[in-house]
DNA sequence: TCGGCTCATTGATGTGCCTCAAGTTTTGCG
DNA sequence: CGCAAAACTTGAGGCACATCAATGAGCCGA
């Protein structure tokens, strides 16, 4: 459990590099495979995977495209999304470092992926990896895992969907982000490296209402916008007592 | 894979007796696990099942329950669902005959469940199903690729909440019950045994608007209304067009 | 430093769906 | 059958959020 922060004078590519992965072109040992892998597998692990580096903006792949490789996001966050024939969208989820992508039972990817910051993805063939999960019993274990806590996290988006006001939707937004941000940073502040149109699109708004509803809690003084990016909760505990449904 | 119509004088207790499942106290085979399991791992898997008849409207688990049974539904249909403090409920999904429910990651149900017409269930400790996972390869995948058929049907279902118009998400609705209908039935009708209002919760709308929004339909002649609980499509491609994502 | 771009904010107005309130039909049960 | 409760439909009016439009703020290449 215990990874010994590496003393070897790794290239600073990853941004703030984190206790548990480096995949640096590609000495995997992913956050989400090191409690999964012993050191022997790692090994095995590293001889199949390869590296890939996406630009912001960049599309990692699209709804529909042949499915051939999952990925592992080393640093970076990704955008997933639907789309509608009239171009409008669905972001179904935020993804950051850990998080894996590209896994589908059918032969197509159900939704696209986008990179929102400089991402770094360590690849992995998809018939390589079937081949891991029949062989490592704590690698199947770890995915069948995250996609049960996938499926929850999507049906807690749902009932925000489909149930809350403007206003509930943000701040369970916030609240989540906040709870769940990867490295738990001090005092209540949460980064929010995606646009507003972004976050429109995942909590099924408008930009304009989700500006107006920033506008609106920060004049209440349940948050604060140093600056677009940035929210600071001044008292946490009113804000998820404003959310209600935590 | 072809099954032998059983023979057996069986209690009719399974209102229409599909080929694949039957769950007779609890002579396992469902169809979910058919394809999964051989003659002598069902063995194995009927000493671990027990069975459990649940009556319209009964709870069959609640959200936050500690989570001790899986279940695969012999039987009838059933609703998941969260709520929010106040009261207001997200349906999450309808589940039929084959399909699981309760698997989780967490010790923890994410969300209720509640049969919506009677229902049979084929019941298994979740620890005795996790062995049945480890030990059976066809099991696992099985499961596996349920979970991702399940997550892509909920991205499909966000898109629906966040993106669609009243109009598009009841089609959306009435298209996806009639393609998936587990005995396809012969020309366009599909079956509603849920109520309006579990409708309403699942689109994330009130009764009235679907009442209303059922009429509209009707009035324009894209769907035809023998009964509230049955739906018929003169001319199943003009619907398609209609609901514009497909 | 300027001009042009993208992104975010703010305002005025519109509308799709919700809320409230009757009716009507269906269901369950004595 | 007959009554009551539940479920569904229909109507009138209101509101939360969308749409349309203008302004302001940060960013970058020339």
């Amino acid at each position: 459990m215990s990874e010994p922060n590496d003393m070897t004078g790794q290239p600073k590519r990853v941004p703030s590099g984190h206790a548990h992965h480096r995949c640096d072109q590609c000495d995997v040992r992913h956050k989400a495979m090191c409690a999964a892998v012993d050191v022997a597998d790692n090994d095995r692990l590293a001889a199949i995977v390869s590296h890939r580096d996406v630009a912001p903006g960049q599309v990692i792949f699209e709804e529909g495209e042949t499915a051939d490789y999952a990925y592992n996001i080393s640093s970076g966050e990704v955008r997933l999304y639907k789309l509608l024939p009239d171009g409008r969208r669905q972001i179904t989820g935020f993804l950051a470092s850990g998080d894996f992508l590209g896994l589908v039972s059918d032969d197509a990817y159900a939704y696209g992926a986008e990179a929102i910051t400089p991402v770094e993805l360590c690849c992995m063939r998809l018939t390589n990896l079937e081949r891991l999960i029949a062989d490592i019993p704590p690698v199947r274990e770890k995915l069948l895992d995250m996609s049960h806590d996938e499926l929850a996290a999507a049906q807690e988006q749902m009932l925000l969907l489909g149930r809350k006001t403007a206003r509930e939707k943000l701040l369970s937004f916030l609240l989540v982000r906040h709870d769940h941000a990867d490295p738990q940073p001090e005092d209540g502040t949460v980064h929010l490296p995606m646009s507003r149109t972004d976050i429109a699109d995942y909590l099924g708004l408008t930009i304009e209402t989700v500006s107006r509803t920033f506008t609106a809690l920060r004049d209440e003084g349940l948050i604060e916008l140093p600056d677009t990016h940035t929210v600071r909760f001044p008292d946490i505990e009113a804000v998820r007592d404003a959310a209600e449904a935590w």
